[in-house]
DNA sequence: TTCAAAATTAGGATTAGTTCCTAATAAGAA
DNA sequence: TTCTTATTAGGAACTAATCCTAATTTTGAA
């Protein structure tokens, strides 16, 4: 474990939210200066095979990257662009069911208009 | 609706699997040498607003289009790459209960090993 | 603790996929 | 047809991500 590792998971720790990797490497820069861009990518790569985090590929833009706790889903709305998790209990055992196998993972993303812009296009 | 885009859409039409844009544009030039690869990108970009088509982000590589006729699931194969869909029928119904309200449109890629890969790795 | 071997890094060049730009062309309405 | 508007071809430009190499750091065995 280096320590460059090491800080970028404090960063995605200490984020509740989804970072692109570009953001956790600004972020990194502000207590470790040196560390390279490539560096941030390769370590989130690494990470993200091990399980450790978890990674959102977005339609319009840079992927994003979340603590991966538990397996969940993205809630997306397509007004503001807002995303949240959403825990998506038993899909998996259903989707097990549905094909057959087992599930290694899954990606997720439900697209949707938010309350707020529900209420703006009404 | 021009030329182009018809010939776009035809293209996907015949071919029953995923394309990605490149693919799709050689195809093109067959029988329209001029086209050019922008007019591709961009006509599957507006394509995939109007919902003709759907489009499948790879984590490694380019998208892939799809005819989109109903919405469904795809099956990802880790050990070899295979892609093929699968309808997850009565998902949109559930996903609307679980989150209150409306789901415009979902994404969902199943990431598993197909049986020979599961052959091989056993 | 010391030290050599192995892994990782910084910095920057490179790549792949996609988008953007502009003058020219084509489509559609009247 | 003729005019107006949208779209195209061709290629430059952009962005996210990866790759490269010498230098540094980490690891862990002694």
């Amino acid at each position: 474990m280096t320590r460059q590792r090491a800080l970028i998971l404090d960063i995605l720790q200490a984020s509740r939210g989804h970072l692109t990797a570009d953001e956790i490497f600004v972020q990194a820069r502000q207590t470790m200066p040196n560390i390279a861009r490539g560096t941030v990518y390769r370590n989130l790569k690494l990470m993200e095979q091990s399980g450790e985090v978890g990674r959102l590929e977005m339609s319009d833009g840079p992927d994003l990257y979340d603590r991966a706790p538990t397996p969940h889903g993205h809630l997306l709305c397509d007004g503001c662009g807002m995303l949240s998790d959403v825990p998506v209990v038993g899909l998996v055992k259903e989707l097990e069911t549905a094909i057959g196998t087992e599930v290694r993972s899954y990606q997720l993303t439900i697209h949707y208009l938010c309350p707020a812009c529900r209420r703006k296009n009404a």
